[in-house]
RNA sequence: GCGGGAGUGGCGGAAUGGCAGACGCACCAGCCUUAGGAGCUGGCGGGAAACCGUGUGGGUUCAAGUCCCGUCUCCCGCACCA
């Protein structure tokens, strides 16, 4: 046969006509093991990028496998449709978020299509869709009943370029996530998700995330800021509490000033008709005008002021000064910390700037007695402590928490770093809270029965920075779910985190109108067997999807209480070392190169070049040498396919080559399936593919081939070569004679066996270097392969004239002499 | 500062403690061809060789890219969290 490898026309071929055997739909099936396979699903710019088909090549291979295998897979797809840029179209270009998106969901829709990946695209779902935004309201409305949705007057960041709130999470040293300007502090009424109640939990369960990278469960682990310490209450003069969060209550003797953050309430109490209150507000003007990254930087010079107040240490009885300064936070904690100089190198450089005494109550190993010329941080003996002199401070830590707490003066107590998930954004383009106020009842939750809440379409979008649902005429006025009256709807709309941190469990009963989803298909598909997706969602998108399963098996809609039983971080795709963007110019758009190669040497490329955690640099030639490489396969299995045949019997003798080969096809089988299935591994699976057919090659250009031996290697190259590359294989598996699709074969097996050879190569060492090579059985013991050796008649060449020591002989390996 | 990861040919990358550089790209030579941005064959870390080579200095071991200690560089995350 002689075709020409024409890609556009076998790749279209094929992708319809899965899509019409619908192919890749699967149900729940008893009889088979599930697994759910799930690739985070991409906002619908509209243009596909080279991320994507790296992540999504990536999880096809995996899908297209684990079905070989005989697995029930669930492979789905859909759009995190919500969100900003469609809105800064709409103000921008007039065009309406809706249509928009929709556009923009249809072209990338197509453009993922010609990728061939083995999505079931009845289950595709979008979170900007009614059908679906209606089930993000009503899981809204379980966390409000769980008492985890609650709105509160705060302190939070602010986008002035995305004119909206952001949560913590989304604020990256000092800026905004997603447009990069500068973040503010504004005092709002926000609604939030009080995730710190799972803190704990979703450090602990990090436990059971046996299949996760270990950088992701530290990040994790660090953003959720466990710490232990003492709360310890000092009180002022006139007997106001001043509780302070300290994780080193061994050195309370040590405390010669308190801080407090200058937004404590109690400085503003403190000051009041003193002749302190003056200078007091002007530091606290000075300090409210840092922005939110100078506040928060180390860089920044320790300034404080004394408020004119003093406070007791509970434990000594002393008097010290009340200061406040630009370091402390009033987040965390209790916004209210003592001053230990000679302990915390912080404390020690303000002490130094502001003249504070500075007291060691833990000694030094060998310690003079001298004054500190650091602060010292470490472990020692405790001195000038009353009665817990001479213990080691860690002993005196347990000891003083006990005494503070018998004595009421003070508790243990966890802090957390991780601060709520603030939910609120006031924009349009999200699902709308469902929640209304009545002058009469309050704050009501919509009836579950009267959800959606639609967004209106009346709306206008104007570049003034005010939330288009404003604008709405209609859409604020409403009827209390309790009392019947007036009320007025909530206008802020959800984050787009919390659509997407449930969309995994929609996709397990994806267009169900009655609920967000039912428990048996959930429980029988969750957890998801095998994530895949960028890094950059560590944190954000990782956390909260935990917490929302927490959350909603605590209120008993599911079963899993950890959603992602495996994860994978892809990495970036680079240009020039550099990660692809439109500023830097440097974007191989994936359209191009599917046009000019196809699709097959698109995924063949970006899944050879890197191993799929590490970055991959993009190289053009190197993609043209994967069109070569599919090129060959094309040439060698059509030129071949006449010689082998199927039906021929396998003889009973096989020659040398063809033992060979077998041994090669073997190998191959093993190998692809391990590094597909065990490491995750696909750049030496393709290679073992590749030497796989620079082996057929060699076999057949020699004279004579056995139809049954070749008929085998082509095959197995077709059916190992198929999720890589599943148009090219299908095509050339129906040219070779079968009749149904190559996608519904099993994984072939491999027959260890075979992958014995005869005769291995020893190495000779001389005290490790390499002095020689030996030909022997396979299978010789050390014993036999010491004899060996020692027999070659190079054996004493080998030793030049050196005396054994020891001979260490490997089986299967090498054999080296120790010689002195 | 703290935490994590990575440094291997010209390049992307391979190597259960056991032959460093699989596989591919680029390059070189030859063949084929009217032609080659096609295909085929061979070569391809350095060195004339002995040998030397996995950022760098030590160590463990019969044997180290791989394990241990130190150090340098780069990347990522957190960063005044009391």
């Amino acid at each position: 046969m002689d075709i020409k490898y024409d890609f556009a026309e076998i790749e279209s071929k094929w992708q319809s006509y899965w899509e019409k055997q619908g192919q890749h739909h699967v149900t729940e099936d008893s009889d088979k093991e599930k697994y759910y396979l799930l690739e985070m699903f991409p906002y619908p710019s509209g243009k596909l990028h080279m991320g994507h088909v790296r992540n999504y090549s990536i999880g096809d291979v995996l899908a297209r496998y684990k079905t070989m295998k005989g697995f029930n897979v669930l492979h789905p797809m859909g759009w995190d449709s919500f969100g900003l840029p469609a809105e800064n179209a709409a103000i921008k270009h007039g065009i309406h978020p809706d249509p928009w998106t929709r556009e923009n969901i249809a072209s990338m829709r197509d453009q993922l299509k010609t990728l061939g990946l083995s999505y079931d695209w009845q289950r595709e779902e979008g979170t900007c869709l009614p059908e679906y935004y209606h089930w993000t309201q009503w899981l809204f409305l379980q966390l409000y009943k769980m008492g985890l949705a609650y709105k509160k007057k705060a302190a939070v960041n602010w986008c002035p370029s995305c004119n909206t709130v952001l949560a913590n999470e989304q604020v990256i040293d000092g800026h905004c996530e997603r447009c990069d300007s500068v973040v503010d502090k504004k005092d709002l009424e926000q609604w939030f998700f009080k995730i710190t109640d799972y803190a704990q939990r979703l450090l602990d369960d990090i436990d059971k995330l046996g299949g996760w990278p270990n950088k992701v469960k530290i990040m994790q682990e660090n953003w959720i800021g466990r710490s232990e310490g003492v709360e310890i209450t000092f009180t002022t003069e006139d007997g106001e509490l001043l509780p302070v969060f300290t994780t080193r209550h061994d050195t309370v003797f040590g405390v010669t000033y308190m801080v407090l953050a200058p937004e404590h309430p109690m400085v503003a109490k403190l000051i009041r008709g003193s002749a302190y209150e003056k200078p007091v507000q002007e530091f606290i003007r000075k300090v409210s005008r840092l922005s939110n990254i100078d506040r928060t930087s180390s860089e920044l010079e320790k300034e404080g002021i004394f408020i004119g107040a003093y406070a007791i240490n509970p434990m000594t009885g002393n008097k010290v000064p009340i200061w406040i300064t630009n370091y402390v936070l009033y987040e965390y904690g209790t916004g209210a910390v003592m001053g230990v100089p000679a302990h915390d190198s912080r404390d020690f450089d303000f002490a130094h700037k502001y003249n504070h005494q500075i007291i060691p109550v833990i000694a030094p190993l060998n310690w003079d007695g001298s004054e500190f010329a650091a602060a010292f941080e470490e472990d020692g003996v405790m001195v000038n402590s009353g009665q817990f002199d001479g213990m080691p401070n860690r002993e005196a830590m347990v000891k003083m928490a006990d005494y503070m707490e018998a004595k009421g003066i003070g508790k243990r107590v966890v802090n957390y770093r991780l601060r709520d998930w603030l939910i609120s954004r006031q924009r349009y383009w999200g699902a709308p809270i469902p929640i209304v106020y009545c002058e009469k009842c309050g704050e009501q939750p919509v009836n579950e029965t009267d959800l959606p809440v639609l967004l209106p379409v009346d709306v206008e979008f104007k570049p003034t920075g005010e939330s288009p649902l404003k604008t709405s005429p209609t859409f604020a006025k409403t009827t209390c779910p309790v009392c019947g009256g007036e009320a007025i709807r909530e206008m802020d709309t959800m984050d787009t985190f919390v659509c997407s941190s449930w969309y995994f469990l929609r996709y397990c009963d994806a267009h169900n109108p009655e609920q967000a989803f039912d428990r048996e298909k959930v429980d029988y598909w969750m957890p998801v067997d095998q994530y895949i997706g960028g890094v950059e969602h560590a944190i954000l998108h990782l956390m909260y999807a935990r917490f929302f399963t927490k959350a909603l098996h605590d209120r008993g809609l599911v079963t899993v209480d950890e959603p992602f039983a495996n994860l994978l971080t892809q990495g970036m795709v680079l240009k020039e070392g550099t990660k692809m963007s439109k500023t830097k110019g440097n974007v191989v758009s994936p359209e191009d190169i599917i046009k000019r190669f196809g699709a097959d040497t698109a995924r063949l490329f970006i899944l050879f070049a890197a191993p799929p955690e590490r970055d991959l640099e993009w190289n053009d030639t190197a993609v043209e040498g994967c069109y070569r490489f599919l090129n060959r396969v094309w040439r060698l299995s059509t030129q071949l396919m006449e010689l082998a045949d199927t039906a021929a019997k396998m003889p009973d003798q096989l020659s040398a080559d063809e033992k060979e080969l077998q041994r090669t096809v073997h190998t191959a089988i093993k190998k692809v399936g391990e590094d597909i299935s065990e490491r995750f591994n696909f750049n030496t699976a393709i290679s073992a593919i590749m030497e796989m057919v620079n082996s057929i090659s060699d076999y057949a250009n020699k004279d004579g081939v056995s139809a049954a031996v070749l008929s085998e290697a082509l095959d197995t190259l077709l059916l190992l070569l198929s999720p890589f590359a599943p148009h090219i294989s299908e095509e050339l598996w129906h040219l070779a004679g079968h009749h149904t699709s190559i996608h519904k074969e099993s994984w072939p097996q491999y027959q260890p066996a075979l992958l014995v050879v005869d005769h291995i190569e020893i190495v000779v060492q001389v005290n490790g270097k390499i002095k020689g090579r030996l030909v022997v059985e396979n299978g010789l013991t050390s014993e036999q392969l010491q004899q060996k050796v020692s027999a070659d008649q190079r054996y004493q060449e080998w030793l030049g004239g050196k005396s054994v020591v020891k001979i260490i002989a490997i089986p299967g390996r090498l054999v080296n002499i120790a010689v002195k």
